[in-house]
DNA sequence: ATGAAAGCGCTAACAC
DNA sequence: GTGTTAGCGCTTTCAT
């Protein structure tokens, strides 16, 4: 069995309380006494245990973190800013999947509530709040990220989705397309800021809203870059074909790319291509992808950051939002080849 | 606070230990008594509070995973395979990142087993067993993804990387390629797998080894698509340049391909590439990519199987291998267009 | 500055 | 079938 704190204090002939505190960094503990502790519980490589430990304090230095789906770059990259940002203080990361499924999430939530963790970052898939009652219920500070609730008054850090969305579009209206498209997504909060960034974009530049070059099509039927292909095949059947598209995401944008070569377009000279997210090898495409970096490395630091920090002051500051600023990145897709 | 055990014994005037026995599905209880328990559980939406549980019986019901790094999407979705496979067991995922540097991992290796992991799934970015004394000694079950150590005798889920580097190269072999150049990775079990693999279909086929033909870069000089691009760029130094690259991963598949078009030669016709791994997005590459598939997600699944049933089956079987049979995807990159 | 006692919420013997 | 008694390895409070 692993050695405990017991085994160190009577190697030392004192107590195990003496132990203890010298392990949380008790000021009440003699110099001397301090150095033999740690001297013996380096030379054992002693490790606490932490169900012990979490047990009898309440806490149990872990934090949990829901996300939709792992395989979606985004929240990969998100995990590891969260790792990362646990690090430092020795926290651990309990990491969910809901699969995209709502029951499937807030049984996740339950389990990791159960672990005891002392905070909890979600990404939900959920477009309403009902799920969180029980969070609400349990005194464990959480964040939501990437997606908020609009019901939910919560802590959040995530994209300024609006102001991506207005970027995205302003960078194609200088480039001084006029007929712009949009392809949608989900009803939730990133797909909606994105949608309402681009109807912004427009109207601060008068240009005219048009509803018959908004698509949206649910992920229910189809991955990715299925909808895009799908979306933009609708787009290319208007009478009138846009001379530009803001995608929701870079999955989309991509296929939206693929419909149009097939259909023997050129990207950007007829139709500019902007997607968003910035996903690995958007570089490397079969037309280099201009989009909107969203850092979520930085996202997923920053939101471990926040929850450290509620859980260190043990009162709840009121809703606090980050919002990471959307960066553009303009590749071949909107710029061409000229460089 | 949350409701406790005793609290659902008091309502309904039973023991603490009644209540306990009727949770974990125990024979010698009552069938009225269980299920007036199970009627109270539900109402209260009663979770065992899991810290106590682990330190009371010496099992947490959760498993560790250690990757070298989330953000190669192989990691990401090898451990959406262990989540789900997980889930049905109502195990958990507790996500740890080395960072690619072996002294972290170590550490996060110490602190999942102070938090009482009941097992360890370890994909190591080390190269040698040194750092897995501590786990030998702690008698709990843990399973190598991905690389295997040489020299440690210990059970194994990963790519049948051989038989990889064999069909990769046999199909550019079969497409009538001849100098068939290949571009390696690190000092680890995947990369020298693969390379045997391509030094065995030479052999099988009577074609000669080339050592010129043969660039490893070595990781901690630069990321992989620059790998990829430099190391193609060697290739394309010498005197006769090769008629086909077998790259031992994706990455670097798209750096190589990448040299390759901005030197004006044509791929796949001057020269085929194949890539390892089928990462998402392959099919969209500025060519879509030739590649071998590893199933990544089968594999984490896999591995979440085996790791349940050591923990279940108290004594250790011995060393177990479990290979995935990699899949040939035949693309553009060596196919060229014409479908 | 040090330690004895109590208890965190549960499981694991063993009695009844 | 049911309940009693002891812990699991720690932290916490309160004496000393």
């Amino acid at each position: 069995m692993a050695v405990r704190m017991k085994d160190i204090a009577a190697d030392l002939g004192v107590s195990l309380v003496t132990v203890s505190k010298v392990l949380r960094n008790k000021t009440d503990v003699g110099e001397k006494t301090r150095r033999r502790v740690l001297k013996r519980v380096r030379e054992l490589k002693y490790q606490p245990n932490m169900l012990a430990r979490g047990l009898a304090s309440g806490k149990s230095y872990s934090i949990g973190l829901v996300v939709p789906d792992l395989v979606h770059t985004f929240f990969a990259e998100l995990a590891m800013g969260v790792s990362a940002g646990l690090r430092k203080d020795s926290y651990q990361l309990i990491l969910a999947s809901a699969e995209e499924e709502p029951g499937l999430e807030c049984q996740e939530i339950e389990h990791l509530l159960a672990r005891g963790v002392d905070a909890l970052l979600i990404a939900s898939c959920q477009n309403s709040f009902a799920g969180f009652k029980s969070l609400l219920h349990a005194k464990v500070p959480y964040i939501l990220l990437d997606r908020f609730l609009p019901n939910l008054k919560a802590h959040f850090v995530g994209t300024d989705d609006v102001a991506a969305g207005r970027i995205a579009t302003e960078h194609l209206i200088q480039l001084g397309r006029r007929r712009i498209a949009h392809i949608g997504g989900e009803v939730i909060s990133t797909s909606l800021g994105r949608l309402d960034g681009y109807k912004k974009a427009l109207s601060a530049n008068k240009l005219p809203f048009r509803s018959e070059l908004v698509v949206t099509r649910s992920r229910l039927e189809e991955a990715g870059v299925q909808i895009g292909e799908h979306a933009m095949g609708d787009l290319l059947r208007i009478k009138r074909i846009p001379d530009a598209v803001f995608c929701y995401n870079d999955l989309t944008a991509v296929g939206a790319i693929h419909c149009l070569l097939r259909n023997k377009l050129r990207v950007p000279e007829d139709v500019a291509v902007m997607g968003c997210g910035n996903i690995r090898l958007s570089e490397y495409l079969e037309v280099p992808l201009s989009t909107i970096d969203q850092c979520p490395e930085r996202q997923g630091a920053e939101a471990a950051r926040l929850a450290l920090s509620m859980i260190a002051q043990e009162r709840r500051p009121r809703a606090e939002r980050f919002l990471v600023e959307p960066k553009l990145i303009a590749r071949e897709s909107t710029m061409g080849r000229a460089k």
